[in-house]
RNA sequence: GUGGCUGUAGCUCAAUUGGCAGAGCGUCGCCCUGUGGAGGCGAAUGUUGCGGGAUCGUUCCCCGUCAGCCACCCCA
């Protein structure tokens, strides 16, 4: 077949898809506003300036949708959203009302591989709260992406937020002497750990620069599950993820870095229990630093973000995923003959009219094949306006789950549909099951 | 950007050392001129991803290319 082509990476919504993204819009919209947070968004392009301060070179240089627009300016499809928040905040810094809570959802790019949990496009939930630099807005956070967690059915259980403290870490490197021009590239080499063989990693850390010393010192830290009671942001951060009732999905782990150069303070990842996807599905943490680097006055804030893409893989391989309902309408019009036609038409205006989602069959055609499609549409209700119903002013109604029928007056018609609607509600349900 | 595997009907996949392109599911039609789901019968759909090469001859071998998957890199 000689389609054309999709552009690499890049992904088709068919309704059931779409209907999966719509769920998680729906969950991520339920969760950020249960914390009363506002929706928001930036603009799809941008130019590269705006990433180059802070985004990491990786995600600038290789992973960046640029090119140029017809007027010769170097535009780039948003890898990210947070640099476009801190110049959105920095624009309108004087006239916000602090903390400033915002939450959005919408598409991304990243030029970069694909294979399993990546794409080239993807939505993207970001959150973040502005204005408030303390432990406890950060458990909020933490605890907006645990709500978030539940309520798509993935318990204590099934996925784990990792935390952690760069201020801690920070220390931690400097009692061991670490270079500040090092920091960098122990970093990626902390975030690195659990993808390579320990004799590797070992000899990587030599290369680096390290002594034997340090290395030894690094072991000991990344081993010290403890290692947050010496700090008094991690031991707040900890009591109020208590009291916010989340606690469960919570872990220490110094080994959560995140590559990202901007985040200053807590850092944090969720992943899902079995690592089947060795991808996180959510991460994020404070940033200091941010707002000043795109010209604002210095203003701390803290969020996350979580891709469509891993979310998606792991509902389902969790068995998650709720049974979208297909129906795109629940009552079928059927078209009897060429001279009825316009009265199935005026009939299903009717419906619509008193509130009801009424399609019609689009064209005369037999019978059967008519229900046929009603049920394959797993529809709810087939009204059939016949010669015979014309004459006595009466409609059939078909109960499509039941097989039964009953011929009824106009007076009659919308409040047995609207049952048979209602009544036939749970065949197809939205909500999540397992 | 690097490496590995894969690419055959709408989908999932067969096809013997290189010798006529197949099945299941789905789709459509009929059985059934006022009634769907089950069943029976029948039909349609192929540049074997694309381009080149070797060969009497290629879905099969070789080269290139594109795409998908997997791993690396990086990250949501």
């Amino acid at each position: 077949m000689n389609r054309i082509k999709t552009v690499k990476g890049t992904r088709e919504f068919y309704p059931e898809e779409m209907s999966l993204r719509n769920y998680l819009y729906e969950k991520v919209r339920a969760a950020s506003e249960s914390f009363g947070y506002q929706e928001y968004d930036g603009p799809f392009i941008e130019t590269i300036d705006l990433y180059a301060a802070k985004s990491g070179e990786e995600l600038v240089k290789k992973q960046s949708f640029t090119f140029q627009d017809r007027g010769g300016e170097s535009v780039t499809l948003r890898p990210e959203l947070t640099p476009s928040l801190a110049r959105m905040i920095a624009t309108k810094q004087n006239e916000l009302s602090y903390p400033v809570r915002w939450w959005s959802f919408g598409p991304f790019w990243r030029y970069e591989q694909p294979q399993k949990g990546r794409t080239r496009e993807f939505f993207q939930w970001n959150i973040d709260m502005l204005g408030v630099a303390s432990p406890e807005a950060d458990a909020e956070l933490i605890a907006v992406a645990a709500t978030f967690l539940r309520s798509v059915g993935l318990s204590p259980e099934r996925a784990t937020i990792f935390v952690n403290n760069r201020r801690l870490m920070d220390s931690e490197f400097d009692a061991l002497e670490i270079a500040t021009d090092q920091r960098l590239e122990v970093s990626n080499l902390v975030d690195r750990r659990s993808k390579m063989e320990s004799v590797k990693w070992d000899e990587y850390a030599l290369e680096l620069g390290l002594t034997q010393k340090q290395l030894d010192g690094l072991k000991d830290i990344l081993g010290n599950y403890d290692l947050w009671k010496k700090s008094e942001e991690l031991t707040r951060l900890f009591a109020a993820l208590e009291a916010l009732g989340v606690k469960a999905y919570i872990k220490f782990d110094p080994n959560i870095m995140r590559g990202l150069l901007y985040y200053t303070g807590t850092v944090f990842e969720a992943f899902e229990t079995s690592r089947s996807l060795k991808r996180a599905i959510l991460g994020g943490g404070r940033y200091d630093n941010l707002l000043a680097d795109v010209g604002g006055n210095p203003l701390s804030g803290v969020g996350f973000a979580m891709g469509d893409v891993v979310m998606g893989i792991v509902l389902q391989e969790a068995g998650l995923l709720p049974e979208f309902a297909q129906t795109p309408a629940p009552v079928l019009v059927t078209v009897f003959n060429e001279s009825l036609l316009l009265k199935s038409y005026a009939l299903a205006c009717e419906l619509r009219n008193a509130g009801l989602n009424v399609m019609v069959f689009p064209e005369v055609a037999k019978l059967p094949k008519q229900f046929k499609f009603a049920d394959k549409m797993k529809m709810k209700a087939a009204l059939v306006l016949g010669p015979d119903e014309d004459a006595k002013g009466q409609v059939v109604v078909k109960n499509l789950l039941s097989g039964e029928q009953v011929a009824v007056t106009r007076e009659l018609l919308l409040d047995m549909v609207r049952g048979l609607v209602k009544s036939n509600a749970a065949f197809h349900p939205t909500g999540q099951q397992g």
